[in-house]
DNA sequence: GACCCGATGTAAGTGCCATTTACATCGGAA
DNA sequence: TTCCGATGTAAATGGCACTTACATCGGGTC
C-alpha cells in the first residue's frame, strides 16, 4: 500500500535500496507520529523528545515545526488518534449490544483494560501526558466520543430496569469509567514499577463490574446468597 | 519554631533583617522539599525544575546535588513523604473503625478524595510523576503503608459478613483504590482539564462505594428495593 | 518550456536545563 | 590551632525546545 511507502519515510523522490530520500522526506507528519509512538512507548510520554522522533524520522530538528505547532501539538495529535482508535474498539467490544446488553457491557470493560495493555504508548498520550483538552478542541472531541460508548452502553444496561428502580446512566458510566481507568492505572501497565496483584487486572475489573452492577441490581445476585465472593465474582483464591 | 526559621532558608549564620544568609544554607534539603511542593502544585511534576527549586531557596543550581542525587531523587522524596501524610489522613479518617466500620468506611474515601483535592503537589508526585516504586524502597514502604490502611479497613468490613457469604477484603480494597484512584485522577483535579460533572466527585465516590459495598452484600439493599438510584446512592437528578 | 511561489527542509543560534568537576567556605573535632 | 568532612559555588558539557534566515522542491502559470 501506498501508505507503507510513505510512512517509512522512503518516498516518490526517493533512491534505490540504499533507503535514501531526496531534499523532501515525502510525508513527515505521519513518519513523526509513527516514531513518537514507538518512542513513547520505550520512554513513557515524557521520555519523548522532539529531537529523538526527528532523528527518528531521519530529518534536521527543526523539521517537525513545519507540521506541528510544537511537541504538545504531537503528543496532542497522538493522543487524539488513540482516542479515536479507543472509540472503535469499544464500539465494536459493545457489538451493538450482543449477544445480551450485560455480556456485551463485560466486552467493553474488557476492551478498556485490553487497549490500556496493547496500545499502551495511546494510553499513555491520552491519560498520562498531563494534556490539556480544552486547548485541543480534536481532542476534547475523540475523547468525549470515547466515553459516549460507555454511557451509552450504560444507558441500554439501565434501561433493561423498571423505571422506579433505575440509576442514573450517567453516573454509572462514570463509575465504570472510574474503575476501569483506576485499575488501569495503578494495576495494569507493563512498566513494572507497579503493584503486584493476586489476580489478573482483567480479572479483578470484571469482579468489580459485577458487584457493582448486582449493587445497581441490573444483575441478580448468585443463587443462595446475596453476597458476593462465591462464584462469578472472582473469588479465585485471592 | 526553629523549623520555620530553616525552612525559610534563613539559619543560624543568618544576618540582620535583609534575610540574608552566610556562605551555607542550613537547611537547604528542607528548602529544597519546600520549593519543590510549591513550584509542582504551580506547573505540575513535569515542569518542575531543579534549576527552579534551587533558585527558590537562593542557591545555585548545583547545590541540590548534595542533597538528592538527581531531580528524580528529591521527586521520589516529595512522594514519599506524600504517601507518609496520605496513610496518616486515612488513618485519622479510619479511625478505628468508628463510630461504625461502615462509616468510617466511607470516611476513608472521602479522605482519598480530600487529600487529592487539597494537596495536588503531593498527589501529582505520588501518582502522576511515573516514579518507579522499585527504586526507592522508602517510596514504596510508604506506599505500602497508605494501601494497608484501605486492605485492614476492608478486612473489618468484610469480618461482619458470614464466612460464606464473606468476599477477599485484598480484592474488595483493590475495587475501592481503583474506583478512588480513577475519580480523583479524571475528573477530581484542579487543573481544568478535565470533565465537567454532574455532580461532585465526592457524591460519585460515595455513591460508586455504597452501590459496590451493596452488591457485595456488605450493606444491605435500600427498603422496598433491591435495586438502587432510589435513596442514598446518590440519584441527584443526575 | 521557463518562471515563480508556497510547502517543506536545513543550519545556526538562543536560552534553559541536568549533571559533573574543580575549587571555596564553614563549623566542629582532634 | 589545625585539619577535615559537609556544604556551597563557578564553570563547563551536552541535550532539548524553539526561532530565524536561507535552501530546495514540485506544481501551477504564462
Amino acid at each position: 500500500m501506498w501508505i507503507d511507502e510513505l510512512v517509512a519515510g522512503m518516498s516518490w523522490s526517493g533512491r534505490g535500496p540504499d533507503g535514501r530520500r531526496g531534499y523532501h522526506h515525502g510525508n513527515l507528519r505521519e513518519a513523526l507520529i509513527q516514531a513518537a509512538l514507538a518512542l513513547i512507548a520505550e520512554k513513557g510520554p515524557a521520555g519523548f523528545t522532539f529531537a529523538d522522533a526527528a532523528r527518528s524520522a531521519g530529518v534536521s530538528s527543526a523539521a517537525p515545526y513545519r507540521h506541528f505547532r510544537d511537541r504538545d501539538a504531537l503528543l496532542a495529535d497522538v493522543a487524539r488518534r488513540g482516542f479515536e482508535l479507543f472509540a472503535d474498539h469499544l464500539v465494536r467490544a459493545w457489538d451493538d449490544g450482543r449477544p445480551d446488553p450485560f455480556t456485551a457491557f463485560e466486552n467493553v470493560g474488557r476492551a478498556y483494560l485490553a487497549f490500556a495493555r496493547d496500545e499502551p504508548a495511546y494510553y499513555s498520550a491520552m491519560f498520562e501526558a498531563g494534556l490539556s483538552f480544552d486547548s485541543d478542541a480534536a481532542l476534547r472531541q475523540a475523547a468525549d466520543r470515547s466515553f459516549a460508548v460507555l454511557r451509552h452502553a450504560s444507558e441500554v444496561l439501565c434501561a433493561r430496569l423498571p423505571p422506579e428502580k433505575r440509576p442514573p446512566a450517567l453516573m454509572m458510566s462514570l463509575h465504570v469509567w472510574a474503575l476501569s481507568h483506576g485499575i488501569a492505572s495503578l494495576f495494569s501497565r507493563g512498566d513494572g514499577g507497579r503493584r503486584r496483584l493476586p489476580m489478573a487486572p482483567e480479572e479483578l475489573l470484571e469482579a468489580g463490574m459485577l458487584i457493582y452492577l448486582r449493587g445497581l441490581g441490573v444483575i441478580a445476585a448468585p443463587a443462595g446468597s446475596e453476597s458476593a465472593g462465591s462464584k462469578s465474582a472472582g473469588s479465585k483464591s485471592v
